[in-house]
DNA sequence: ATGACGGTGTGGCACCGA
């Protein structure tokens, strides 16, 4: 089976692109941040006409995020239990595979716009609750998976400049000890599981022909249980998306495991 | 660099993202 994420940055603007990714990668799961949209307006008919249920937790303007399965899932929560937060950033929700249940985390992290920032405080709290958060998750359900936009670099090979761009935004010391206490917690980088070119990153500006000139960042991940890792034999990230017009400044991580 | 690009809102620009 396969499960994919992919920052869509509208799904009002993208869902056509979202379509047509399906029809040609047509995953088992596919975690969807930054729908931008509120719940009335989620296209759930076209995307249960493309085969997918879906789990959607809205957010007009900002946010977002959609879990879509071939399966039906249930088990719905939306974010943080416990955390207050305006932002609609986290939806989990369970499949039934051949396996057994497999819980699905859909996680849109903060951005924390710079380091001192209140933003950044923000952040730094959230990714504490989180931690807590999945530390439970686990303990109810072995096989799990964490998938999302971590707006962050795990390390400096997940940045084009890593040492231009050291200590600031998604590059902190003090964000990527979150992303170690996430893995702490017994999760696993699926990307690195297996040998990958160098410089492969998963988002890129719009700026300054940042795609072209592969000026990017790979701050999207698919992270998966101890009990889930054995399973799984492949990671790839698809830059095909990044080229279409009116591209999401983000491409989908794609996860194989053996069914 | 107070920038760039792109999405959203009730807009004529500001805010946010990464």
């Amino acid at each position: 089976m396969k499960l994919a994420t992919w920052n869509i940055n509208s799904l009002t603007v993208r869902l056509p692109q979202v379509l047509d990714w399906l029809a040609t990668n047509p995953v088992d799961v596919l975690c969807l941040q930054e729908l931008k949209l509120s719940d009335d307006k989620f296209p759930r008919d076209a995307l249960q006409q493309a085969g997918y249920h879906s789990a959607v937790f809205g957010q007009k303007t900002y946010n977002g995020v959609a879990i879509l399965s071939r399966t039906p899932m249930r088990d719905v929560v939306t974010n943080i239990p416990g955390f207050a937060d305006e932002q609609s950033r986290v939806i989990a929700a369970t499949i039934d595979t051949a396996a057994g249940p497999m819980r699905i985390v859909n996680g849109y992290f903060v951005n924390g716009q710079e380091p001192g920032s209140e933003k950044f405080a923000y952040k730094m709290r959230w990714l504490e609750a989180l931690h807590a958060y999945l530390r439970a998750e686990l303990s109810a359900y072995p096989q799990l998976a964490l998938l999302g936009d971590f707006n962050v670099t795990a390390d400096d090979r997940d940045s084009w400049d890593p040492d231009g761009l050291r200590e600031t935004i998604h590059h902190t010391t003090q964000e990527r000890e979150h992303f170690q206490a996430v893995l702490q917690l017994g999760l696993h980088d699926s990307f690195r599981l297996f040998e990958q070119a160098e410089k492969t990153y998963s988002w890129w500006d719009y700026r300054e022909f940042a795609f072209r000139r592969n000026r990017g960042l790979r701050i999207d991940y698919v992270l998966v249980s101890d009990a889930l890792k054995p399973r799984v034999t492949a990671c790839t990230i698809d830059r095909a998306p990044r080229k279409n017009e009116r591209p999401s400044d983000h491409t989908p991580v794609v996860v194989e495991l053996q069914d």
